[in-house]
Order: C-alpha cells, then structure tokens, then sequence
DNA sequence: TCGTCATTTAGATAAATAAGTAATTGGGTA
DNA sequence: TACCCAATTACTTATTTATCTAAATGACGA
C-alpha cells in the first residue's frame, strides 16, 4: 500500500498536482520554467520536484546547469487518465496552461535573470541599512 | 482542480486508504466495523470518514443508531481500478481483508460492546483513584 | 419518559507539512 | 584558477492535519 500512498501524498497538494497537470501536456520543463508558473521561490519547487520524485511520479535530466523534470515512465496511466479529466474544466489550469505558453515563448535563460531579478526586488524591500 | 485535490487529499492518508480499500471489497461497513478493523477511537473514524464524505468518496445509510458507509456512486472508476491494481500485493491489505473477515463474523453489536470494554480497561489504567 | 447506546462534534495537543531565507553544491566560463 | 549561476539542502517558522478525551446528539428499548 505505501505505494498507493506515496503517491496520493504527492498529488495531495495544490502546486504539485499543477506542475504534474502541467506535465501531462508539455512533456518536458526546467526548474526555472516550474518556479515562473507557480510563483513560489526555487528552493520550495526543489523540494516539491523531490516528493514527485521519491514518489516515483516524475523523472530528471540535467543539462548543463539546468535540471529538467517530466513525467517518468513509471507514471500510473490511470492517475494519468483520471487527472486529465478531472482538471478538463478546471479555470485555474486554463490560467495556468496560457501562463505556460507565455513562460515557453520566452528564452530559458531570460527567466533565470527573471527570477533573479525579482529575488533582488524583493530583497530590497527589506533593506533598510540605505535609509539615511 | 478543487475536486481532483480533495479526492487525493482524501487518499493521502493510511487509515482512509484502507477504509477505502476494504469497501472495494464489501460494500457496506458499519463506523464500529470500521473502528475495529482500524484500531483507533470511534471519535477518529468518524472523523476520517466524514472527510471520505465531504471528498464524495463515500455515501452514508442511517439504520437505527448504527451508520453504514459505502463507497459513493460518483466514486472516479479510474481512481478504483487503480487502487486495487496498486495494492494488490500488499501485505498490509492481506492483513486488513484477513482481520475485516473476522470481523464480519461477528456480530455487529458484539462489537460494538468490546469497543466500550475496551475503552473502559483503557481508562481504568489511569485510575489512581483506585489505588489504597 | 428515562436511560442506554452508537455516532458525531468540540476542544486540545502533538506530529507532519509547506514555505521562506541563507548556505552549499556542482557544472560552465572568463 | 577563480568566479557565476541554476539547483539543492539546511534551518526556521507558520499552518495543517491526525489523534485523543470529553461533551453533545439522536435513536431505541425498558
């Protein structure tokens, strides 16, 4: 059963079950692409990418510096089926599957900086060592 | 997505996965059935299946003061095929069906009457009061 | 009608989980 | 070699969840 149960743990949570949804149509994305479409820091989609793992639910493949997720070859086909009709009319994957086309239309390199940039921001926020 | 997420919350627990389990197989059990196979408190189970409920796993029958469960007409068929494909092989299921059979040959108010005993040696153990 | 019994709900507590920041790793590049 | 950069891991905090005991509910039988 801990099978069973690793996996309904795994999909038991909103983000993972959308970048799993997320996998289903676009058969390979990069942590960077994951963490643009989830609004979340990179080191939380780590984590979530790692429970997908151990859950045996997702595969990577490294290139160069980036790491890339898709769904492994072990994925139960009828969770698979299942997901895919459950989320058919679900609004917030519409949102997500446009976000994703806007995501892959850019240059994978350009979303890291995007991130970076964005952590920097928000850094500085905080900074209030430049206040006279 | 709403309901795809409740449905794997509902499974991501052991105790609701064997519930479900064990009413793949016989399709009706009463709460005190249930708590014995379960081995934990009424209060839990009821708990438990009321989150079954409120996923629209299970579907509930009042008779009398006993509370039958069974799984939901609206239960994903694709989810059903899967678990029993996923668990067929575990140990702790085999467990689970061997001591849900005993069960079943009881009585159902037998045991409902050694779930109060036990109870009540339970708590007796943390009765100083006894004590000269 | 009163008491008993099966179940559910309320309230409290302990354990598991998700998320952020900061530090580390390991591959590419100047 | 020394330095970036994407990703991961370590550590901490806040939230959720599973469980228990005790109290409330609601149905049956004496």
């Amino acid at each position: 059963m801990q099978t069973a149960l690793d996996t309904a743990k795994a999909l038991a949570d909103g983000n993972r079950m959308r970048v799993v949804v997320a996998l289903l149509e676009h058969d390979e994305l990069c942590v960077c692409q994951i963490t643009e479409l989830l609004s979340i820091t990179m080191a939380t989609v780590s984590r979530h990418m790692s429970i997908l793992h151990k859950a045996r639910l997702v595969q990577s493949r490294k290139e160069g510096r980036w790491v890339f997720y898709r769904l492994a070859l072990a994925f139960p086909a009828l969770i698979c089926d299942w997901l895919k009709e459950a989320v058919r009319d679900s609004l917030e994957i519409k949102v997500d599957r446009q976000k994703l086309a806007e995501i892959l239309a850019c240059d994978t390199a350009d979303l890291c900086k995007r991130y970076k940039q964005k952590k920097a921001k928000s850094s500085e926020k905080c900074d209030f060592t430049k206040r006279p």
